[in-house]
DNA sequence: CTATTATTTAAGCACTTGCTTAAATAACTA
DNA sequence: TAGTTATTTAAGCAAGTGCTTAAATAATAG
């Protein structure tokens, strides 16, 4: 079989240190970028988002709370609630029978830092491709 | 048929000025939270995560490149270019048969700050349930 | 023109997501 | 105790994701 097709890419043209010194780089940062990634996946969601910025400007709500607010069921709102509990992002206080949420102390600072992205000007600006 | 299931939330302690307040906030902030969304569902995968470090570390790399440093098929990493430039966040800048990839020059600044929260001591603290 | 290289596009497929409805827990109330 | 309320869990399903391989474009070199 005639190799027409190779996987690596074998142009003229590439810089191999710059190539290297990114994988090392990368290599080193591997397991930030991993658990940035997965941070920033469940914020990537608008319900979620809405979520975090409530339970941070209200402090604390419970997932009927939630589900007023945003308008929708509440098995919708805990099981996102359950995914943002078991990525450690927010914790619960009960109280009765009601569950308040509240984001974790020591990840407040992170998820205001990305509800500061709110505040951006024009975030995305014009269309054009 | 009685209402023995109510979709809507009628508990005691319920305080309606906090829901109402709340609805009228996202209401105000609605495109926000769906633009943010979007965005940090495109940062929220490790691969993209790391194109978009590369391409603001080196300021420019090609589809080849990135290929050889992410370990990654050519189509596989064209692919979530194709998602990056539809959103916007990334440009390109064609140079023979190659292109080179940057990030948007007005979105530099929010892709700057999401990749700061790499640097965040422990975002993540202990996996305590 | 033909062959090679860089990139994109398309089709297929396993896996995940985010809702729905219904049922299961758990706690309070009478 | 039974009935109501708050929440979670489970099952189902349409839609989306992220890869794979193969084929299609496009630019360059001979």
């Amino acid at each position: 079989m005639s190799t027409t097709q190779s996987n690596t890419c074998i142009r003229v043209f590439a810089d191999s240190n710059q190539i290297n010194r990114c994988r090392e780089d990368l290599k080193d940062k591997a397991e930030g970028f991993s658990e940035l990634a997965d941070v920033l996946n469940l914020a990537g969601n608008a319900v979620r988002l809405k979520i975090l910025y409530l339970l941070k400007q209200e402090n604390e709500l419970c997932p009927c709370d939630l589900s007023d607010i945003l308008g929708m069921t509440v098995p919708a709102i805990s099981q996102h609630l359950k995914k943002l509990k078991d990525a450690g992002i927010v914790t619960t206080k009960k109280s009765g029978q009601t569950i308040f949420y509240s984001v974790e102390e020591q990840n407040q600072y992170m998820i205001s830092s990305v509800l500061d992205l709110l505040n951006l000007p024009n975030s995305i600006p014009y269309d054009t491709p």
